[in-house]
DNA sequence: AATGTATTCAACCGCATAGTT
DNA sequence: AAACTATGCGGTTGAATACAT
């Protein structure tokens, strides 16, 4: 998480003048330019796709601190990014949110990921909740990844031994696979989507991915000991930390090493210009106590 | 060094569900 | 109760990068 930070900041300050940007700026420019005068509610311009750029990244991390994390399309609008608001979730969920640990999934969490796979199938998020600072996204990237590995490496195996088997004995009905690969098989391939099947909602998809969680399967349900049910859930203590940990990022200099964001605006915030009474914003939900507080703290 | 291939990962999409009006 | 909106989830895609030839 702070190696994630460093990165960024580190990344945010060598990008500040990369063509990478420059397209984004120039988006930022017709923005604000267009909005001399009280502009009339914008008629739904074309929402900007793609990868975000850092200067967005800050953007958002700031109005993230300001706002919190919720009211997506509020804050997505309020910010100007030009991004829908399930896009800045997105990134915030997966990239910015600082408890987010980075580098590869150890073995452990491997371990975990085939027994939580195998206990609740693809449902990911759910299995991202007990490992602390990874997303469904990130785990079901490695999951995919390492399904494509066992396959290639099961394929690999039985071509090997059918080769050989038809070399000694014809046929045998296929199916070959290696001895500790169960099947690769089809008519497995059913029972060993119990493991699936069996968790409450099912994953709806079967593809190779769910061929090949069998090995999975089969070797957690071996061993199964007791998972504790959640050790640490993303909305939950872990998460209200790091709005604190966002915030000190940003304070210490994430963005532009200004080293007193909090109460600073950000680079460019067309929340000025769109609505003139910010406070009035927040006297939309003024009863909100969590407003009130983000209020406070900024 | 150049090119092709494989792998990784960020981001998007569509759908489902919860919450609000 | 119905309609609408916001959020969350899982599946999929494509660009970037790493690796092999």
């Amino acid at each position: 998480m702070a190696a994630a930070a460093t990165t960024m900041s580190m990344s945010m300050s060598m990008s500040m003048c990369s063509s990478r940007n420059k397209h984004y700026k120039q988006q930022a420019g017709e923005r604000s330019s267009s909005g001399s005068n009280k502009p009339p509610p914008p008629p739904a311009p074309a929402m900007r796709k793609g990868p975000w750029t850092e200067e967005e990244d800050a953007q958002l991390v700031w109005f993230v601190r300001l706002f919190g994390e919720r009211r997506w399309d509020f804050l997505a609008k309020v910010s100007g990014l030009g991004r829908t608001g399930k896009s800045c979730r997105l990134r915030w969920v997966n990239y910015l949110h600082p408890g987010l640990r980075r580098g590869r999934i150890t073995a452990d969490e491997e371990r975990l990921i085939v027994e939580l796979h195998a206990k609740w199938g693809s449902r990911w998020s759910r299995i991202a909740r007990s490992l602390p600072g990874r997303t469904d996204n990130e785990i079901k990237n490695f999951w995919r990844t390492r399904a494509r590995k066992q396959k290639a490496a099961a394929a690999s195996a039985s071509s090997a031994s059918s080769l050989a088997t038809t070399s000694c004995s014809a046929s045998s009905g296929g199916s070959g696979g290696s001895p500790q690969t169960p099947s690769s098989g089809r008519g497995a391939g059913t029972t060993s989507s119990s493991a699936v099947t069996e968790s409450s909602s099912a994953p709806r998809g079967h593809d190779e991915d769910a061929e090949l969680v069998d090995e999975a399967h089969t070797a957690a349900a071996g061993q199964s000991h007791p998972q504790q049910e959640c050790c640490y859930t993303m909305d939950d203590q872990f998460w209200n930390d790091d709005i604190t940990a966002a915030a000190s990022y940003v304070v210490d200099g994430g963005w532009g090493g200004a080293g007193h964001i909090a109460t600073a605006a950000p680079p460019w915030s067309p929340v000025w210009e769109y609505c003139s009474d910010y406070y009035s914003l927040w006297r939309i939900d003024d009863d909100d106590d969590y407003s009130k507080k983000m209020l406070d703290d900024a």
